[in-house]
DNA sequence: TCTGGGGTCCTAGGACCC
DNA sequence: TCTGGGGTCCTAGGACCC
């Protein structure tokens, strides 16, 4: 199978609307106004060259950056582009394709040649699109996905059960899909440190330290092991949230309700749009200097928004009004519809 | 420097039941 | 006194991904 993903996307899809950015360092992220609460979606490659990188606050990239060109996110624009991108790599002859987000998708082929397979897709995306991917090659779908970093940019890279540990085994486990900071930290305190390590290591120690499922989880993802089938089974959402982070803190019980009752109209228009009942809530609160709470509450299933607002209003009730707040986020959980298979989660294909 | 917004799944512990 | 064992459901929170 191959795992397709464009090079920074983001940024691409901007430099094709505005030709004159192109090798400049571009920023995208916020309502790009750098001294808003903002984190940087995409940088360009230029811009990464000054340690530049997604999730980073708006206002330090463009302290890094001075020269940097700040754009706003325009997802509408990005999500255009992406339809282009995943309806070519549909088109290509006996393709499954499974999406993952904006900018990658793993597609299944048949083909004895993936190579010339994968050369072939990058040609059809560029001359559909004029953006450029990387491709990734492998057997099983963490391979495919580890591949494609190492074909970046706009090349191909292939990984078998048979170069796996010779390409990935001395490398930190961080450098795997599914391991981030927290999960690599505790691995390290079980004298485990790389790739190959976590590839042999005991599967009681994993079980003991991370779960019955989540322990033999990272054991086969150290061998990068795992799902082996690209399923394109259209996803069905769990659920809808929206979260908002306050340029000037909330201060008192009027805004916060106020806050909390547009953030649930929002999610409402979400979820009425798909016409399936509500399940469950969730309020998220983070208070200034960073505690953030989560309540969350199952409800009778139901589709009568101001039986859901009421519902969200007690749940409101347990946020202390005296500290300021700087986010609100709200979910609404809904009902699976009863053909939806289960279990099935494209989104972490590979869990 | 002071941390987006949209998602998914897993785990621990308590309540409750048989 | 010295507290079964197994199961489910719910809440709170952790972690990861794009």
């Amino acid at each position: 199978m191959l795992h397709v993903d464009l090079d920074q996307f983001i940024a691409a899809v901007e430099v094709l609307r505005h030709p004159e950015l192109a090798g400049k360092p571009v920023i995208v992220g916020g309502r790009g106004d750098p001294s808003e609460r903002a984190v940087v979606s995409t940088a360009s490659y230029e811009a990464r060259a000054f340690g530049v990188g997604s999730g980073m606050p708006l206002r330090i990239a463009a302290r890094k950056v001075p020269d940097a060109v700040i754009l706003p996110v325009d997802a509408d624009t990005y999500l255009t582009a992406s339809h282009e991108v995943m309806e070519t790599l549909r088109e290509q002859p006996g393709a499954t394709v499974q999406v993952l987000g904006w900018d990658e998708a793993f597609v299944g082929i048949s083909a004895d040649a993936p190579e010339e397979y994968a050369r072939q897709i990058q040609r059809a995306v560029l001359e559909r699109t004029q953006l450029h991917c990387s491709v990734g090659i492998g057997d099983t779908l963490v391979r495919a996905k580890v591949a494609t970093g190492f074909g970046k940019p706009r090349g191909v890279f292939r990984l078998t059960a048979e170069n796996w540990l010779p390409v990935m085994g001395e490398r930190p486990t961080i450098d795997l899909w599914g391991v981030g900071p927290k999960i690599s930290r505790r691995l390290l305190g079980l004298g485990i440190r790389t790739v190959s390590e976590l590839a042999s290591a005991d599967s009681d120690v994993l079980v003991t330290e991370f779960g019955p499922k989540m322990g033999p989880w990272f054991g086969l993802l150290g061998r990068g092991e795992g799902e082996r089938i690209v399923d394109d089974t259209p996803w069905v959402a769990r659920g809808h949230s929206r979260e908002t982070t306050y340029q000037r803190d909330l201060e008192t019980a009027g805004e916060v309700s106020a806050a909390v009752r547009e953030l649930v109209d929002r999610v409402l228009d979400d979820v009425d749009a798909e016409g399936r009942p509500v399940v469950g809530l969730t309020l998220k609160v983070r208070y200034a200097p960073f505690a953030t709470k989560i309540f969350t509450k199952k409800i009778p299933e139901t589709t009568d928004r101001a039986m859901v607002m009421a519902r969200a209003m007690d749940l409101l009730s347990r946020i202390e009004q005296d500290r300021p707040i700087r986010l609100l986020g709200f979910r609404a959980e809904m009902a699976m519809p009863a053909d939806a298979r289960e279990g099935h989660t494209p989104t972490r294909s590979g869990w």
